[in-house]
RNA sequence: GGAAGAAUGGCAGAGUGGUCGAUCGCGGCGGUCUUGAAAACCGUUGACUGUAACAGGUCCGGGGGUUCGAAUCCCUCUUCUUCCGCCA
């Protein structure tokens, strides 16, 4: 949520910045500040109102200290006229501060200024590449066929239990989820992130928190029972941790990592996009999360892309880094990396992990701040997270690029963590 | 799931209808004293909103109600503690 303060200083800034993303936010803006316009004009006459309230009634108290229950009376007369002003002041306020709140969730983040402008994924700006010595097997197929001709993924059964897009992890393919879990979880904690479990299950405020709601309703699985979320991401109960809390800036950075499996409806996918392990309900990530000073979390986004840049040479994968157009960044982002595979068996590139900064846009939302030392005042913090790593594309790559006539080769530096070296 | 009790500022803990945004203490910050530090003493110490800046308004777990006036009374929800039940 972009803050008040940011719209009404600099309207015509933020118009132009969610231009990037290809929209036109005048009238939104517009309507919202005359929203807000309104909206204090009404609370500064309820305010005033309402001290003059405060005031009759400490006079009544002295009043009937005094025994002077006559003059008390009449001036209840008074407060009870104020009063009723004061209802009906209040019920347009809140019905204001209501959609002065809708518009302003609606509103997504303003794109950095390094932003490339662009209306879709062919717009995005590629930053870098690296690839390992290497060549593709003769007659290579793709990951799917590979994790059945090896009995690694039972998509079938995993149907039959859940339905599509629930699959069954068995023998070495389980061995292989549990064993890349564990290096992620190691290489992070080695670079300073703490590493925590968190709840599967969120709320709806949690939701709110970091932007999932009220934008992405209906992408999450949803218990309406017990009124929970099912987390789409680690990113969720992790930020949430620090919901509503003041740290001292001392602590910054606050550095996180946690493993946790994602759940996602994905209404809408469909063909290619979701065949094997392209697309599933249910998938394994490694999240890393930072909460950040300000001035320095645009040196932590590069920090954090190295990391992950780090990971994937680690597994010798093929990998590009995208800087994501206005058009294609998610709703919360200022500025977004993409880690693409490369799938040389289905010959695409495959997103592993989205890297970016929220700045104060799930921040404000979250009430997250941190006291600065300088003015010893609260200060909206600023946040940023990345997979490190998302698993079934990073397994669908691995898979298929290593294929050979004797079975798959596993990277060296996550032998070690399987305890086998080749899928035969 | 049932029963009883509880929820107050960073922590601890008073406050049962009016001068309480809230006593006292600890912690934090500033100062006096000291070569320096400790101790002692003095002062200060929440958030949100609002304003050009003041002023003003709101917040005692959340929501609703009674009242001229609510931390205090009532209803409701949530959470915690203890006991019982169930249970990995």
């Amino acid at each position: 949520m972009l803050t008040l303060h940011t719209i009404r200083t600099n309207p015509e800034a933020v118009i132009s910045a969610l231009a990037k993303r290809n929209i036109n936010a005048r009238p939104a803006i517009e309507s919202l500040l005359a929203l807000n316009e309104q909206r204090r004009r009404i609370q500064t006459e309820t305010e005033t109102l309402q001290a003059e309230a405060n005031r009759l009634a400490k006079e009544i108290g002295g009043l009937m200290r005094d025994g002077r229950a006559e003059e008390a009376n009449a001036v209840k007369a008074r407060t009870t006229e104020i009063k009723s002003q004061i209802q009906s002041f209040a019920s347009e306020l809140e019905l204001l501060e209501g959609q002065e709140r809708e518009h302003l969730l609606r509103l997504p983040n303003m794109p950095h200024d390094s932003v490339p402008a662009g209306k879709s994924a062919e717009d995005n700006v590629v930053v870098s590449e690296w690839s390992p010595e290497w060549a593709l097997a003769e007659n290579a197929v793709p990951h799917w066929e590979l994790t059945e001709r090896y009995k690694l993924i039972d998509f079938e059964r995993g149907v039959k239990v859940s339905g599509a897009g629930f699959p069954f992890y068995t023998g070495q393919g389980a061995r292989l989820q549990r064993a890349m879990i564990q290096f992620f979880l190691d290489r992070n904690t080695a670079a300073g992130y703490l590493e925590v479990q968190p709840p599967h299950f969120v709320n709806a405020a949690s939701g709110y928190g970091t932007g999932q709601l009220p934008d992405k309703d209906g992408q999450m699985y949803h218990v309406g029972e017990d009124q929970l979320y099912a987390i789409p991401t680690a990113e969720v109960p992790v930020t949430n941790m620090l919901r509503d809390e003041i740290v001292p800036e001392a602590d910054l950075p606050v550095k996180l990592t946690a493993y946790s499996p994602c759940f996602r409806r994905e209404a809408g996918s469909y063909g290619k996009d979701v065949r094997g392990l392209n697309r599933l309900h249910q998938f394994d990530k490694v999240e890393i999360v930072c909460v950040e000073h300000p001035e320095k979390s645009y040196d932590r986004l590069e920090e954090m892309v190295a990391h992950v840049a780090g990971l994937l040479q680690d597994l010798e994968l093929p990998y590009r880094v995208l800087r994501l157009c206005g058009g294609d960044m998610g709703f919360t982002s200022a500025l977004t990396y993409d880690f693409e595979v490369w799938s040389a068996a289905q010959e695409r590139w495959l997103e592993v992990s989205s890297v970016s900064n929220f700045e104060t846009f799930q921040t404000n939302r979250l009430m997250l701040r941190y006291r600065s030392e300088a003015d010893g005042k609260p200060h909206l913090a600023h946040t940023l997270n990345g997979s490190s790593l998302a698993l079934p594309r990073v397994v669908a790559a691995l898979l298929e690029n290593n294929q050979t006539a004797e079975g798959i080769r596993i990277p060296k530096a996550l032998a070690a963590y399987t305890g086998f070296e080749w899928i035969r």
